[in-house]
RNA sequence: GCCCGGGUAGCUCAGGGGUAGAGCAGGGGAUUGAAAAUCCCCGUGUCGGUGGUUCGAUUCCGCCCCCGGGCA
């Protein structure tokens, strides 16, 4: 497929033939494609996210994959940073880029921009984090309530992860998080460059289908050896990457806490999951301009 | 062929004379520095079939069918 725009945006589910069809158009537009997804970002995993291989990479050129280590936590701030150096850096100024991913939130934060809260200090967050782990959703949302009220009522006391972030930047900035949201941050492309909006969204059963068979066979390709070797590191279970789906479950097969059917069963159950949270993102949260494409 | 268990939601199963309920799967929604995360909401299905008892049967009884296991 042929584009004008400067800048082509490729987001769909898991599954759902993304990367095929950003290399193709990365070819025949001379574009180069960089990543839109958290997970893809990180070295210790390829097979188990679906990051492009090694002959998929030489297909075309790949910017912003794999170059993370697990070890560290990435946030869409650090990705949006990172795309800016990026295209910097790599002297892409000029050249048609490709967006592929199904990370919604980079997308949003791409296309709109996001509040400019500062860095918040790493102490600060450590603290927050582990007092997340030392006290229930309602102490920690009473906590909350008592800081920054306002912010407060927008969230339940259960959606702990939210909760703790609204703690840490009350406390890092002295400033409620709903007043940082309110000022809104600047899509990161202007208004003089074009941009072309493509969604790729299967039907769910065919879409549930192609999880099932790429979950096989990201099992022949040496799924478990991977996860094994992100296991031996022994990083803290918290950290994105030990998120990934597919991790945890393998994770509890390898630990003999389950036989190697249950284990594939579910990490394609929590991929279908996965997708089905990715389509209630892109069918809401995206605005207008996008192409849907139904294969 | 006989004797035991079972046949209830897509799956695993609970229940019990007043037409049923959990987990998982599945569906919908939220989403601003962990986002493949985190959180919220959603349960009608010939209770295997068919006769009978009953005001009323998925529940009790008879027969039949199917699936386990045992005995021949």
């Amino acid at each position: 497929m042929v584009f004008d725009e400067d800048v082509l945006l490729i987001a769909g589910p898991t599954a759902s033939g993304k990367t095929g069809l950003s290399i193709r158009a990365a070819q025949e537009n001379d574009a180069v494609i960089l990543n839109t997804d958290s997970m893809q970002v990180y070295s210790d995993l390829q097979v188990i996210t679906a990051r492009p291989s090694a002959e998929e990479v030489s297909q075309a050129p790949h910017f912003m994959f794999g170059h993370v280590d697990g070890a560290k936590a990435y946030s869409v701030a650090q990705w949006l940073e990172g795309i800016r150096k990026c295209i910097d850096e790599n002297d892409l100024r000029g050249r048609k880029l490709i967006f592929v991913g199904g990370t919604g939130l980079y997308f949003n934060a791409l296309l709109a921009g996001l509040s400019p809260v500062p860095p918040i200090d790493e102490t600060i967050r450590k603290k927050w984090r582990k007092a997340a782990l030392e006290s229930s959703g309602s102490e920690l949302h009473g906590e909350l309530k008592r800081l920054d009220p306002e912010m407060a009522v927008q969230l339940r006391d259960s959606d702990r992860q939210r909760v703790v972030r609204a703690l840490e930047v009350f406390e890092g900035t002295g400033k409620s998080l709903l007043e940082w949201q309110r000022e809104k941050g600047e899509p990161f492309f202007g208004k003089d460059v074009s941009i072309r909006k493509m969604l790729i969204m299967p039907d769910r059963a065919l879409l549930h289908e192609r999880i099932n068979l790429r979950f096989d066979l990201m099992m022949e390709q040496g799924a478990l050896e991977e996860v094994k070797t992100l296991l031996a590191r022994s990083l803290d279970p918290k950290l994105p990457v030990m998120k990934a789906i597919g991790v945890l479950h393998l994770a509890e097969y390898l630990n003999d806490q389950c036989s190697m059917e249950e284990a594939i069963e579910k990490a394609k159950a929590a991929s279908r999951q996965y997708a089905k949270r990715q389509s209630t993102w892109f069918r809401n949260s995206f605005g207008e301009g996008w192409e849907i494409i139904s294969p």
